[in-house]
RNA sequence: GCCGCGAUGGGGUAGCUUGGUCAUCCUGUGGGACUGUGGAUCCCUAGACUCGCGUUCAAAUCGCGAUCGCGGCCCCA
């Protein structure tokens, strides 16, 4: 037996069923907010991303040469190649250029909960200037989008990579040595962050006061006392995220995303319920473009971790509605076994889902089958009804059973 | 890359501590009872000890390693 490679999935048709339910609920809602979908080859130069991140990431990317000895990888995100993409063949569309995608990524790193080796990302991005109205449509989409897959249990968390630098910066920390300070911050890990500062020349005061920022979370409200120019436009995108009526929405200022190309508003998603990995949406302002030889433009964007997402709303006891067959047909013996074929391809042509017997059973067997996969109905073809041109039309969950002309089938189904 | 736990038909399991009959049961699959009516019942059939090496007269059972899974660490673009 062959086994699937590590960190992989297969999906049963039950579980595709409510894998494509939920994927096409969050294409939908995208759609509904102006986002036009594209996509881009699972497989890019690995330079793509070593750019981006860093040549550390090819330990963790199914990285290869291919027989032309290019360098290759798997794509471990989304975001790079949307914006190369940009970069290549989209500078020129009107701005915003508003897109979303959905698609494996895959990354080498040990399995465990709520990790695989292939897991996919529904994403998206906005390209046009810095607004907070911009950042808001992108909150405001993934909030959205969440909200509509009826996940109740987790808290869109918002911040403003602003707000720790120009405090760094005021003590005069900033550029390179930032970062790391940022990183570790970010991780809530101030044991390490603080010799860092100390190193950096920052005084006891301003230490304390920047862990304490750190530590801010709650209502639009909490942001009183941070002024500046980070605190206000976080202010401005959380008044027009009001307007939009989302709920699960709240400031925190820890929220920094150790990220050296993140630019501005940087927010997080988290579900409580799926233990140590648990950020199910991810995402900010950026900017990336200039990285990859385009022009330096304002993008913002996220992405969702759609395997994880399923994996919180089924935590929370939900479940998609299965993808059952209208009819079911029925040849009751040999002789009506074309006939019924016709019919299936009857209802088919209009657009009713229809199954029928391809297995030459009997009729004990074949309502069995029917009962099995759920058809709402099952179509008999039997000679006495064929003589004056009916079929028997029974209903599965009453038991009821009607004789219909064929003529006038297709219309008593979608009745 | 690190730590811990685990792996028996498609799914769920018994057996493992204390090695010794044809590996248990439920469910699901296919066929039949049922050549014109499902969700029930009965019968038949097929289907598993993750893999390798070792210990032993004898291994599902003990040991080692690998693989895969689960939980966590690191990382998380």
């Amino acid at each position: 037996m062959i086994q699937r490679p590590r960190g992989t999935r297969d999906f049963t048709p039950e579980e595709m069923g409510a894998r494509r339910y939920y994927e096409s609920m969050m294409r939908s809602v995208a759609v509904s907010h102006g986002f036009r979908e594209v996509q881009t080859p699972i497989f890019e130069h690995t330079e793509l991303f070593t750019t981006k991140s860093g040549p550390g990431i090819v330990e963790e990317m199914y990285a290869f040469k291919d027989k032309g000895d290019r360098e290759i990888c798997l794509r471990p995100e989304l975001t790079a190649s949307v914006i190369r993409f940009f970069v290549n063949d989209l500078t020129n569309y009107p701005r915003p250029l508003k897109m979303f995608y959905f698609g494996q990524c895959f990354r080498y790193e040990r399995p465990q909960a709520g990790r695989y080796r292939e897991f996919f990302q529904f994403g998206a991005e906005i390209i046009g200037s810095a607004t907070p109205e911009m950042d808001a449509e992108m909150i405001g989409l993934a909030a959205a989008i969440l909200e509509r897959t009826g996940l109740k249990d987790y808290k869109i968390r918002v911040g403003h990579i602003g707000v720790l630098k120009g405090m760094l910066a005021q003590a005069g920390v900033s550029g390179d040595t930032a970062l790391p300070i940022l990183q570790k911050l970010d991780k809530k890990m101030y044991e390490e962050a603080e010799p860092l500062m100390k190193a950096a020349g920052m005084s006891a005061d301003s230490i304390e006061k920047i862990i304490a920022t750190t530590k801010v979370t709650g209502p639009l409200s909490v942001l009183d006392t941070y002024g500046g120019e980070a605190g206000e436009y976080l202010k401005e995108v959380f008044a027009i995220l009001a307007q939009f009526g989302f709920r699960n929405v709240e400031v925190d200022l820890g929220v920094v995303r150790g990220l050296a190309y993140y630019t501005g508003i940087v927010f997080e998603v988290d579900a409580p319920k799926l233990g140590a990995e648990k950020q199910i949406c991810g995402g900010g302002s950026y900017s990336l473009s200039e990285l990859f030889g385009g022009e330096k433009v304002f993008s913002t964007g996220f992405a969702i971790g759609f395997d994880r997402t399923l994996l919180a709303i089924e935590k929370e006891g939900q479940t998609a509605p299965k993808l059952l067959v209208d009819a079911y047909v029925i040849p009751v013996n040999d002789k009506t076994r074309m006939k019924a074929y016709e019919v299936a391809a009857l209802l088919r042509r209009n657009g009713i889902s229809c199954d029928l017997d391809i297995m030459r059973r009997n009729m004990g067997k074949n309502f069995k089958y029917a009962d099995a996969i759920g058809a709402r109905r099952t179509i008999i073809v039997g000679e006495k009804e064929l003589e004056s041109g009916c079929v028997n039309v029974r209903d599965m969950s009453s038991g009821e059973q009607k004789m219909v002309p064929i003529e006038s089938l297709v219309q008593h189904l979608k009745g």
